[in-house]
DNA sequence: CGGGTTGTTGCAAGCGTTTGCAATAACAGT
DNA sequence: ACTGTTATTGCAAACGCTTGCAACAACCCG
């Protein structure tokens, strides 16, 4: 099993549908040693599928990180990615109903980074915890992702 | 003194230079009652100097917006922008010195919209702060705006 | 295994925002 | 006031990313 079978599954498993495009951006970043940049995803992609357009690379990579199967870097205005590390990840609590859900490093990732350029602060992010409402309880939209990052109480 | 004259002067404080772009940007942004979009700012502003850029505009906010001045909303793609109210605000804090710094609420509400978008999460951020290390003490990048934030202790 | 449904793709245009650059003007010092 | 220094501006082009749309193909079901 390749080092992106596990978030191939995980794809399926959510109900979303197993193109040929999703598996070759997926691979792509798995092979990588470091994380990887849009254009360079796109680039060795259209080297075997030279149709691949960079909508779908954006809209593939924009559905792996909401799933938390891949993890978002900023680096000095474009974003990069990597497979995500499975360990760390943050937790959002609803006030309401007392519900857990994962919340992937790289949102947390992009607020640190504006944190580091505006102000040269290095916040320390780790064990963090956001309080709130979830989406049943009263927030406000429902993506289908939320769904798989829900553990129970 | 109008609305934002403690604007203007906390621009002449922090050693920033007085340009009318600046005051004009400042006064548009005051003189409205609710927040007001990039587009409006500069066609405002044009009506009475034809001259004015939109990348002096995109410039002019974020810099206000570093200083706390303006606070931003996300709306759909766009932003648009508002005088801060002095009330809410939120703290930086530094393992290292102990120091204190101020952080507008635009940059949580970043974080927030991301949330809410992508999970329909509604996070509590009132009373938030972020613990880390200042740019002093081993951050990374030194802003300007870094100083007229500080509190002492 | 063939047919229908519906998520997904490629394309292209557009979005909001940022950037490099030479010219300009604000402010400090005299 | 005048001058020098240096931040700031206007302009234009580019950036990274998103979107609407019609054609397509992955999957569910019998």
């Amino acid at each position: 099993m390749t080092r992106h079978g596990a978030a191939i599954e995980a794809l399926k498993r959510t109900g979303h549908r197993l193109t040929p495009q999703r598996v070759m951006v997926l691979s792509v970043i798995a092979e990588q040693p470091a994380h990887v940049g849009v254009e360079e995803i796109q680039s060795r992609v259209k080297a075997v599928y030279p149709y691949m357009d960079q909508a779908t690379v954006y809209r593939t990579i924009h559905l792996l990180k909401e799933l938390g199967l891949v993890t978002e870097i900023q680096a000095g205005g474009a974003s990069r990615y990597e497979l995500s590390a499975s360990g760390r990840h943050h937790h959002m609590v609803c006030r309401e109903c007392g519900g857990a859900f994962d919340l992937s490093p790289s949102y947390l990732e992009e607020f640190r980074a504006t944190l580091v350029r505006d102000f040269g602060f290095e916040p320390d992010l780790d064990h963090f915890a956001v309080a709130g409402r979830c989406a049943s309880c009263g927030g406000k939209r429902v993506s289908p992702a939320a769904a798989i990052s829900t553990e129970r109480k």
